[in-house]
DNA sequence: TCTGGGGTCCTAGGACCC
DNA sequence: TCTGGGGTCCTAGGACCC
């Protein structure tokens, strides 16, 4: 597995465009007066600029720095070339965001081996490949046997280095180092393994499970008693499906005015809308997000009978919302936000098959009343590109038999395959036209029994 | 006049169903 | 008379990531 980090990426970019920039500090970010330093470059960085410091603060420390909003666009298609490079050495790349991604090396085409020099000398070119087509950006790699491992080793040697983990001395390398290296180990985590006596790795390798589960939960107990152990079998998943589309923003100053609020819900509902048409979305659970005068952030949800893309559905759903609750000490953050989402395709089967007649109470849901029987016209739904192959969705291969839609996109299908005796298989990808994958259905739908 | 914006995942409790 | 258990869906909040 190989893990790639761009360094520094956004300040990068602005440096890479504009010479007068380069070697000089340079903060990307909020550059309000309540924003926050999204990335600072190295020069920046040793004045003691850090990512998600208040920009206030990063220009006390480094009055001298241009301050920049950034630029998405540049940021997109630069990243967008380097996903590309990625992709051209193997099908299996998981961007995690603009600047990072896993490559599944076991899937490259172009590699004879995975010996230590190979893979290595891969890697380097592979960095030199990344310098050329972003135009002299740097990039930082781990390689080691697992998601974990590479990502913890791209880590290392930053800026512009690569560190290949030999196999057999992951548990070594992990052992003296903070928890909170771990990723999804953050501030409160660390704090309760502190209580517990736990420090670093080796410390963590002597909890047993039951007792991480009893601090931290199931999930996160039992997934960092495997780590612990560079015990880590995901695969990389090339494309996920989005399950929200949000929008929120914090203004300069705190808000009071009702109105003013339900004016900023109706446009921030158009946006999302507007998001969620351009990916060929519609999703039944609205929310919005309240950060309150003194930061405490609420949250208030309702879910719709049938998913919607309308803007004036969600808005009104989302001023409902915000009806009930207790803004007069002023609002520095206002979003909102569309989640529980499917395709068109879905849509239309959810309407058409289960129209049973209006709700009991239509006061309740704002949209029983309004909402449009979904899409009518077959054509224009499949201008929309539909997600024919929706997360979970049971699918079966002539080849590989049995299993579940891991993710999918850009014509790629990720499955997850079972079997009897061994539980949970291989994650394999296909073109999503490829005649041997099946959508998979039940034998007998109807036959289930009515209890 | 500390503390962004876009997300994901998890937990816990209550409603409801069988 | 006493007292289920499993499952799903929904809501609110919190931790975490880049």
């Amino acid at each position: 597995m190989l893990h790639l980090d761009l360094d520094a990426f956004f300040a990068a970019v602005e440096q890479r465009d504009k010479p007068s920039l380069r070697g000089k500090p340079v903060v990307v970010g909020g550059v309000g007066g309540r924003g926050v330093v999204a990335t600072a470059s190295y020069e920046a960085r040793a004045f003691g600029v850090r990512s998600a410091m208040s920009t206030r603060e990063a220009r006390a420390r480094c009055p001298h720095a241009a301050f920049l909003s950034g630029r998405f666009d540049a940021y997109r298609t630069t990243s967008r070339a380097v996903m590309e490079t990625l992709r051209a050495c193997s099908p299996l790349v998981e961007p995690l965001s603009l600047d990072e991604a896993f490559v599944d090396l076991a899937a490259a085409e172009d590699l004879p081996d995975l010996e230590l020099d190979t893979v290595t000398g891969y890697a380097e070119r592979l960095r030199a490949r990344v310098l050329e087509v972003t135009g002299g950006l740097t990039a930082s790699i781990g390689v080691g046997t697992s998601k974990f491992i590479a990502k913890i080793a791209s880590d290392l040697d930053k800026p512009d280095g690569l560190v290949v983990v030999p196999p057999g001395t992951e548990r070594d390398l992990l052992r003296p180092m903070r928890v909170g290296v771990i990723p999804g180990v953050g501030p409160a985590t660390v704090e309760r393994l502190r209580r517990v006596g736990v420090h670093t790795v080796a410390d963590l390798e002597r909890i047993s499970r039951d007792e991480l589960v009893r601090v931290l939960g199931q999930a996160h107990g039992q997934s960092l008693h495997a780590l612990a152990r560079a015990e880590d079998d995901r695969p990389v998943v090339p494309e996920r499906e989005a399950k929200s589309v949000s929008v929120e923003a914090t203004y300069e100053h705190d808000l009071t005015d009702r109105r003013q609020l339900a004016a900023i819900l109706t446009r921030q509902s158009a946006d999302v809308a507007r998001r969620l048409a351009g990916s060929g979305l519609s999703g039944r659970t609205v929310s919005i997000k309240v950060r309150l005068y003194d930061f405490t952030t609420l949250s208030r949800s309702s879910t719709l009978a049938s998913p919607t893309e309308d803007a004036a559905t969600i808005a009104r759903t989302a001023r409902t919302l915000l009806e009930n609750l207790d803004t007069s000490g002023g609002v520095r953050l206002l979003g909102v936000g569309v989640a529980g989402l499917a395709d068109w395709v879905q849509d239309e089967l959810f309407t058409t098959g289960d129209d049973d007649g209006p709700a009991d109470d239509p006061t309740d849901d704002p949209t029983a009343l309004e909402e449009p029987a979904a899409v009518e016209d077959p054509a224009e739904a499949g201008v929309r590109a539909p997600r024919l192959w929706p997360p979970g969705a049971d699918v079966e291969h002539t080849e590989h038999g049995r299993g579940w839609v891991w993710g999918s996109g850009r014509g790629v299908v990720t499955v997850r395959f079972e079997t009897a005796t061994t539980g949970p298989g291989p994650v394999r990808s296909f073109p999503a036209d490829d005649p041997d994958l099946h959508r998979w259905r039940p034998p007998d739908p109807a036959s289930p029994q009515s209890h």
